[in-house]
DNA sequence: CTATCTGTTCTGAC
DNA sequence: TGTCAGAACAGATA
């Protein structure tokens, strides 16, 4: 899915475009990608658009909220008469005319705008969640990067209850930290010049001030650069995704390392990871 | 064609 | 409890 970065630009983006707008209908073409009584959000007045970990919550009236995961595939795609704006991983289906085989629930606005959530794998999902339910679910996540709270000494401190857990696998835990995917982890963890298999017990002081600063930097720059999306993505009217060209290990096997090493992969808990042997220490 | 890969996370088995 | 494979699904890639 989108991780922290990419669902931070397509709130951004929805809050311009879909905030104080009246949900007149809602039309699910996929009965698992919706979770709750979509007649709920029916008349209701958009308040705001939030997020938290990877989620994007639609503030409703009434104590209601439409609440997105977009997992692996998912997107949210809004389009009036004059323009487009799209936020999730990029598919060929962008250019081609909505709804279509792939879009799973539509949302229409009583200005006759629509809100497309597409999903090629379904993994994804929409629920229409009341204020306490809500907060049930956020409660499962640690604490947001950019919060007070996420701090050199949390850190640390989390770390000592799962002293065995490699630090790739510490920082992708959304009940640890929320809204770090396999991107930014492989990113900040190259930029920390930490082997991402270095079990968390081995990192002194200095090595999470390292991972702290490169957590915070990584997705920084991942949120000024409008996410990350597919290197043959086009956009349609350049509102996302520059990071790619900023990253310095994912997805780059075999090429070389600004470091004359050579970038490698392996697999970490069953996901591909990218890394530099040269630059990155493993810590004993 | 087959095998393996994919930006996520939840569940159930050990 | 912590850890791990497998599942949910539909492709793209080698």
């Amino acid at each position: 899915m989108p991780e922290l970065p990419e669902v931070e630009t397509i709130r951004r983006g929805l809050d311009e475009r879909i905030k104080d707008k009246r949900i007149a209908n809602v039309v699910v073409e996929n009965k698992k990608s919706f979770i709750g009584d979509p007649s709920l959000a029916i008349g209701k007045n958009v308040l705001s658009i939030e997020r938290r970990a990877k989620l994007v919550i639609v503030r409703l009236e009434n104590e209601q909220n439409l609440v997105f995961h977009l997992k692996m595939t998912g997107q949210l795609i809004f389009i009036d008469r004059s323009s487009r704006f799209a936020g999730g991983h990029p598919s060929h289906d962008w250019h081609a005319k909505l709804p279509n085989k792939y879009t799973r629930i539509i949302f229409t606005f009583h200005d006759g705008t629509n809100l497309y959530f597409n999903d090629l794998r379904k993994f994804g999902w929409c629920k229409l969640l009341n204020d306490a339910e809500l907060k049930k679910i956020e409660s499962t996540y640690g604490p947001e990067p950019f919060s007070p709270e996420f701090t050199v000494k949390y850190l640390q401190e989390a770390a000592i209850r799962f002293p065995n857990r490699k630090i790739k696998q510490f920082l992708m835990d959304q009940s640890i930290i929320a809204g770090i995917g396999n991107i930014y982890n492989d990113e900040a963890l190259y930029a920390a010049k930490i082997m991402p298999t270095t079990a968390v017990s081995k990192l002194k002081h200095s090595d999470w001030e390292k991972v702290y600063k490169a957590v915070l930097n990584i997705l920084t720059l991942g949120i000024k650069n409008g996410g990350t999306t597919d290197s043959d993505f086009v956009n349609v009217d350049g509102k996302i995704g520059g990071m790619q060209n900023f990253l310095k290990v994912y997805r780059k096997t075999g090429e070389p390392c600004e470091c004359g090493g050579e970038i490698e992969k392996m697999k970490i808990g069953g996901r591909g990871t990218y890394f530099c042997q040269k630059c990155q220490k493993e810590l004993k």
